[in-house]
DNA sequence: GTCTATATAGGGATAGAC
DNA sequence: GTCTATCCCTATATAGAC
């Protein structure tokens, strides 16, 4: 039963943790909510960190398969879709991550390495799915305006919950809101897409768009 | 004294809050720093709340001067420019709000409900401002679009200190970032002016995008 | 206004019995 | 593997002397 009880443990930090927010989140909070005593919480983890690495780790797997290019062809605007769907699913999962990156990251260094190293693979995914875009005729821009779009799409797609959670009154960011975050990046590349493609997006778009800015 | 000891702990709260971010500094922290007792500081303030929110206060003030947007004629990109560097500056000043904003906002009404309006008069200000430049015949772009790039204005500016903070492998931000903030937002709008303003624009950028995306 | 001393509470973590 | 009991430490906040 070792194993269900550490699995028990983690999957409850990972919900509390995206509920409360990591820091507001105490070992013993844990434990009582699961049931356990906090010493037999401590058998199975180290320490508080132990559990946020363990928990970023499996992050790090799920994120590193959502930005994997597929190499085949080259992508239409669909693919770029379905990416983003992806990576905006896992930070959703693990949305305590983002809530209080600066903070998680300047208190452990190795997160902070391990997820530098995902924003410079984000960064060259990016890139080179417009890279695609452009070679497939869909796209026009330069490589220089592909370099820095990419960088505000990284941005955009980091931040998006917390922009979320801090813009209107809601107390509680929804899963609905990740579809209109999806499409506040596809706003960032729209404007170099050719006419017929730009004309599709805006219809697509229209199913978030109706409340998109209303405060 | 006392007004002066007063100012002095909200001088150096707001000094140790940038530097090492609010949710690790305590009262007894600040009053370290400054020599005097922790009774004495609870003499001037109710709680480390009080700090929080009378440094919020001196935010508001300026950041709602810098949104104030000249109603006097049609504005140029050098009116963008220079109000994007007086709300920068305003966010470099007081950058520990940014820093945990969400965990910030979410532990204090108040603040929540004064920061949604900022960002209220912020998305109103933005698109203000991209609806003169179209008045002008700088820019060309539909209402509609405007909402949307103004939103992306906002995430963007909003998160700009984070980003950098957790982008590449630098421990400290630093004040000159902000310059390529500024860029990274002027290049949201950059696709929808006219070819002469967006050439001009991409010659102020050369000085930033030398190192802007390294690792 | 400022200090010293202290109350209170809670979080992280460990020892040792079962 | 799990629990009970507990230690240590730090943070917020207050009381009362000066």
């Amino acid at each position: 039963m070792a194993r269900q009880t550490r699995e028990r443990i983690l999957d409850a930090s990972l919900a509390m943790f995206n509920a409360a927010g990591e820091p507001n989140v105490t070992t013993n909070h844990i434990a009582d909510e699961l049931g356990i005593s906090p010493g037999n919480l401590y058998y199975h983890f180290r320490n508080k960190d132990d559990i946020v690495e363990q928990l970023f780790s499996r992050y790090e797997t799920r994120i590193d398969d959502a930005l994997l290019v597929p190499e085949e062809r080259l992508p239409n605007l669909e693919d770029i879709w379905l990416q983003l769907h992806l990576v905006f699913e896992c930070m959703w999962a693990y949305r305590f991550v983002y809530r209080d990156l600066v903070d998680i990251l300047a208190r452990n260094r190795k997160l902070k390495l391990r997820f530098a190293r995902i924003m410079t693979r984000a960064a060259t995914s990016a890139a080179a799915m417009m890279r695609g875009l452009v070679r497939a005729g869909v796209m026009h821009a330069s490589d220089g305006e592909i370099r820095l779009v990419a960088e505000n799409v990284l941005l955009v797609a980091t931040f998006w919950l917390s922009f979320s959670a801090v813009r209107g009154l809601r107390t509680e960011v929804e899963s609905l809101d990740l579809g209109r975050g999806i499409h506040q990046v596809m706003v960032l590349i729209a404007p170099f897409l050719r006419d017929a493609e730009r004309a599709h997006l805006s219809t697509l778009a229209s199913a978030y768009s109706d409340d998109a800015t209303r405060e």
